[in-house]
DNA sequence: TTTTGCATATGACATTTGTCACATTGTGTA
DNA sequence: TACACAATGTGACAAATGTCATATGCAAAA
């Protein structure tokens, strides 16, 4: 495997070569200490993966990132760090970096480098406890036990959409007052004073959660 | 590293034991073929990582590592997937599981447990690349550019938390009439006809994009 | 069958809302 | 200085909204 090391820091560079290279599995092709540098030597080199600092003078490795994976699809990149930083790494998320690694984790360089050349993504758990939160399909909200009938929850629906008492009665074929009785009992069941309420109590409690 | 392997085909739960026990880093301290011996497996050995077939007649991958990580909120677990299945994966990464590997990729297996082991997590590029859209922090709504000042901002924010005219007058001491034109002129600027579809504008244009 | 309850509807009414035309004030600038 | 302009305010008005009492029809329950 042929991988190029970023680090602006010379010794650290240095010794992940050593350790990576004595692993007998990894190549390292090439060395640079910047952001301009990665780039560059992505551009000669075209590795396996790119190893590199995720913060360094000038030119961030996340803004090298972009630039490469702008030239390079596929590129694989795999960012270190001192300590996990959250909103580098989400950049990096965001980006489609193959992941990050810490760079004290001296033992677990090798395997992250593997499992990214294998297709793979290598994420700490910092991010990972994260994701269940945002991908958690949002709860359903009960209409039921808020005691609001189909119908009521229709309306609820297209006074959340911004329409009117004539125009709700017009798309469902009721009279005018029937759509205002039906949002004044709407109202007296969540303790809402207007429509506008209603409104937001969709989007905050229907929709929100 | 000592794990524990299941998988309700043997032919391959066997396969997986000799792949990983060559590589001299990973003993397989015991088999299973279904969810209830992996619980019951977990409890007695203890392994380091847990690596385990996600689809399983009975008890699923998913059921019995929902099990686990309860009585053991350590536990490492790492699924084998036969082609990548979004929504078991969901899952998996919902429950904590340290993520997932095609039982295909043999080569990437030994790292991905190495990685695990070391206490990162591993994950196809399938999930990955839905991660940025849901972990990208949501566009700014440029208030500028609507031609929106900072008071009609918060005159907008108010309303959008359902309060009436007479209470954003008192809220911000002005009079009511002055409300009243702020947000006139807002619905004029943002072509809308009342407050409430200024209130279901701001869920949707402005927090929500 | 009678009764109950629900969905629908109407009309009267008070309140809130949105529009408009027009002051007042202060700030900055030609 | 004089003018422009933005922020703030007022009053009058029409439309929309919310409340309430009440009525009708219909289907389910007693």
């Amino acid at each position: 495997m042929y991988i190029i090391v970023i680090d602006d820091d010379k010794l650290v560079a240095l010794s992940l070569k050593t350790i990576l290279e004595n692993s007998g599995k990894v190549t390292v092709a090439a060395m640079g200490s910047s952001g301009k540098e990665a780039i560059e030597l992505y551009r000669n080199v075209r590795p396996d993966v790119i190893l590199m600092d995720i913060r360094m003078e000038g030119m961030t490795g996340i803004e090298a990132g972009e630039v490469i994976l702008k030239e390079f699809p596929d590129a694989k990149i795999l960012y270190l760090t001192t300590f996990s930083d959250d909103e580098y790494i989400i950049k990096a998320l965001n980006m489609g970096a193959k992941g990050y690694i810490l760079k004290q984790d001296f033992d677990g360089i090798v395997p992250a480098l593997e499992t990214v050349m294998g297709g793979q993504s290598v994420y700490g758990n910092t991010i990972m406890n994260k994701l269940p939160e945002l991908m958690k399909p949002k709860e359903r909200y009960d209409f039921a036990a808020h005691g609001i009938s189909d119908k009521e929850r229709e309306i609820m629906e297209l006074v959340a959409e911004g329409l009117s008492n004539k125009e709700i009665s017009g798309k469902l074929f009721l009279g005018e007052g029937t759509i205002r009785n039906y949002i004044s009992n709407l109202l007296d069941k969540l303790e809402l004073r207007d429509r506008t309420q209603l409104a937001v109590y969709y989007y905050t409690e229907v929709k929100g959660i």
